[in-house]
DNA sequence: ATGTGTGAAGAGCTTCACAGCC
DNA sequence: GGCTGTGAAGCTCTTCACACAT
């Protein structure tokens, strides 16, 4: 039972409002409106003013909401207040592509460790990490106490390096394996499937256009 | 309007249910319960029937739904009746993982184009196609009539880039880059944004534990 | 007997208008 | 005056039970 039920199309768009609002006091804001995050965003004021307002009376009737404040208040929520410690397993592309995000630190996590299974890449530093074996992949992520990992390997090995995951205690995994990984319930699996997020994208430019078309 | 008004959810299910309705087609299974479909994608069976009876009466009563021709309605619904062409534009360590992503052709998709500025880069063969130089980007993506590119540019680049595609007719940007490209309202974007997808999944590790915890 | 197709009830989210506070 | 906070209405999606087809 959540504390007075957040709808979790609120807590999606929550997470979402983060980003700009920490554009914004990166530019010195102090305040911001519905109206403005609203735009940016793209959802309506009362949109944000509802969300907004599941997390108490967080602004100021009349003038905005502060924009640091909202920021503390928003991640508190999401219980994204302290860094997330961050495996990444697979360092090909991808794996690569991620360790070299050095914005991720900036939002909040921190990549910890790198594993792969290729001696050429093992003991290499990429990022801010040195890639270490496959092999001690499940205890150095159990000592660690790893919640959440990256998998970046090929499909072929992932359902199998997923099993490991999860015996080391890991509770998250973010898959770019567009496959079925047969965890427990207890592991929660996000798969970055581009080729259904194209399919989607590309339905709905379709629709659009219906709509905006000439009569 | 849609002919019949069906659920945004339910388009957004569809695309999902192609997948492993492939994969079973592969198998060499020809029909299949809505229970079956129901327990891989982790849905209940009345959701798979009621999605599936969007697309007028598919299958049969008391055999369940032929795999194949489920295939087909469900793609000629989506407008994904035939393969959409791609262009990448971006060559670093994502853009080349979007290449040599074999499975995509499988799917539907033919990256056709391949876009970056870097001079090295440039002239080499990666996955199916030569890397062409940034500079004739608007010109060859118009003279081909692309409807839909992978945005795998420096977060620096992205907004530019983006417009130069508006220009050139592209109508679906799927963008690695975390960040706002404004684009008009005819050219609809995804953004891949891994802290939020990795804030959510963590968030939702959460409140599972605690819905699942000893009592 | 078995599994699909569907109307109607129910749950959840969005929207709007305006009260409340600065 | 200006903008936030919110209850209630409206809308969309989900769920369930059972009629219907094989």
């Amino acid at each position: 039972m959540t504390p007075k039920s957040v709808p979790s199309e609120t807590t999606d768009r929550l997470f979402f409002y983060l980003r700009p609002l920490m554009c914004l006091v990166n530019e010195g804001t102090e305040t911001v409106l519905s109206r403005e995050l609203a735009r940016i965003c793209r959802v309506k004021p009362s949109v944000v003013r509802k969300d907004l307002s599941y997390l108490g009376s967080v602004g100021t009737r009349g003038v905005g909401y502060n924009v640091k404040s909202l920021i503390e208040s928003i991640r508190s929520m999401l219980r994204f207040d302290q860094d997330i410690r961050v495996a990444v397993v697979g360092v090909g592309n991808i794996g690569r592509a991620v360790l070299e995000q050095s914005r991720f630190e900036l939002e909040g996590f921190r990549i910890v460790m790198a594993f792969d299974s290729d001696p050429e890449v093992v003991g290499r530093r990429v990022g801010k990490v040195v890639v270490e074996d496959s092999a001690g992949l499940e205890e150095r992520i159990e000592a660690e106490g790893i919640r959440l990992a990256i998998l970046a390997v090929p499909e072929s090995a992932a359902p199998k390096v997923a099993r490991t995951l999860g015996n080391a205690g890991v509770k998250c995994i973010l898959s770019f394996a567009p496959c079925e990984l047969a965890m427990p319930s207890n592991v929660k699996v996000t798969c970055i499937d581009l080729s259904v997020t194209m399919a989607r994208l590309v339905y709905h430019s379709y629709s659009e256009e219906q709509c905006e078309g000439p009569g």
